[in-house]
DNA sequence: TATTGTTATACTCTATAACTATA
DNA sequence: TATAGTTATAGAGTATAACAATA
């Protein structure tokens, strides 16, 4: 019988969604685009224009590596930035339709790895797979708030 | 009612999972090594002692980068080099016993936070999770196989 | 000749420090 | 004077191409 608080479930879940997360990322790999720009893309694509500043702090990286960062994605037609009309020191960036392209592209070849292996699987796995979801979504947000502890 | 073997639950489990390992990893970072040291401490404390070539091939880099990867970890005392006694042209890389305690404190810190993150879920939806592990650890080794399709 | 690894070189991502322009 | 960004410079991680040593 599986104690539900021991250290152990705890350790066999760390264990199971790092090795989760970094099959997925090498089963469907980014391809031309660096980890830094996805990441970068999936930001913007997900929560949509925001200053130089604001970017730096939510990647958690420094203000001069945003701005290469985000030079490089201009080069390559992903991100736009214009400048921000209420204060002339500061600039918006924003993804294009292409960089939104690349982002719906990762995803959807990730999400059809998923729904491969989800297929494999016992309908008694599957399911309990999909009963465990709403526990997960609340496990994350919960560990995302400790990190504004 | 939800349809188990719907893309809404492949593409909400890799939306959950993604977020997740980003928010662990956000949450107890590494501290002093970098995420490539990191990974190449991890393979190394759980394979044991492997030659250059197979550590570049299983990291997925070349092997200039692992020479240069390896060579810094060593002048940080976290990984050795041996001569291979069966071939002189190769060389045998193994984590140190400080390599092993760095991996160790990185990996209890992650415990932790998940453990916290248990500690504060309902007892429904920890059992919910302590349920679907098997099949998460199942749907891990059906997505690894894929990579070598 | 084929294999194992290193050296030389270059590009990206990261940082700190110093600077410019605007508030 | 403080804030938003950029430029200058440096270190780590990545790659390809060329090389050295050994099988």
């Amino acid at each position: 019988m599986l104690d539900d608080s021991s250290p152990d479930l705890a350790s066999g879940l760390r264990h199971t969604l790092t090795r989760l997360y970094l099959t997925l990322r090498r089963n469907a790999p980014l391809g031309d685009i660096s980890a830094a720009q996805g990441s970068a893309l999936a930001l913007l694509h997900d929560h949509g224009p925001m200053r130089m500043g604001e970017f730096a702090d939510r990647e958690s990286i420094r203000m001069p590596t945003a701005t290469a960062l985000i030079d490089g994605l201009c080069r390559e037609g992903l991100v736009s930035r214009e400048p921000d009309p209420t204060d002339r020191r500061a600039v918006l960036i924003s993804i294009t339709p292409q960089g939104v392209d690349a982002v719906d592209d990762i995803r959807s070849r990730r999400d059809d790895a998923v729904t491969r292996a989800l297929a494999d699987l016992s309908e008694a796995h599957r399911s309990a797979i999909a009963e465990a979801l709403p526990a997960l979504r609340d496990m994350q947000s919960r560990l995302e708030n400790y990190d504004r502890k």
